[in-house]
DNA sequence: CATAAGCTATAGCAGATGTTATATTCTGTG
DNA sequence: CACAGAATATAACATCTGCTATAGCTTATG
């Protein structure tokens, strides 16, 4: 479940996908500056980023393009 | 293309859908302050907000639950 | 009419997001 | 090494979002 940190899930997708901070924001529908703060702990995200997040994971996984991060 | 008032937009979609404000905003992932701000004109949506209403708007179509609003 | 229940409107506050700008770090290439 | 370009880190500001509470507005039911 949700044991890791944001951060960290964030980090390990966007690796696992080898995407920029950019180009994983752009995907996702948010700002790069969003995603770097994520990144470094300086912010969480609402909750509509979550749901969002969530639904891209889960797409990479259907798509295979993602593993079990 | 966008031509009317986000706020109409909001209206008329979830009019079309026969939502309530707390229904339409947990469709989408938000919350119901949200909706009714997005609805009385107090806030425009996020760009995350904007391209989740719009991805939500395209399914509804796509399933024939939404007509050309 | 009176009451209840559901929907909607509004407000305040903390925290998140978008934009822009600047600085730093990484990476490859001569 | 030196340089250029890309990627990343950080900051400030306005705006948006989430949460909570409160009030008003239907609609149904007794």
């Amino acid at each position: 479940m949700g044991t890791k940190p944001f951060s960290e899930q964030v980090k390990a997708v966007r690796a696992a996908l080898n995407l920029s901070q950019e180009e994983l924001a752009h995907a996702l529908g948010v700002s790069f500056a969003t995603v770097n703060r994520w990144e470094n702990g300086k912010t969480n995200p609402s909750k509509l980023a979550q749901v969002t997040f969530d639904n891209f994971c889960e797409k990479m996984r259907t798509q295979g393009r993602l593993g079990h991060v």
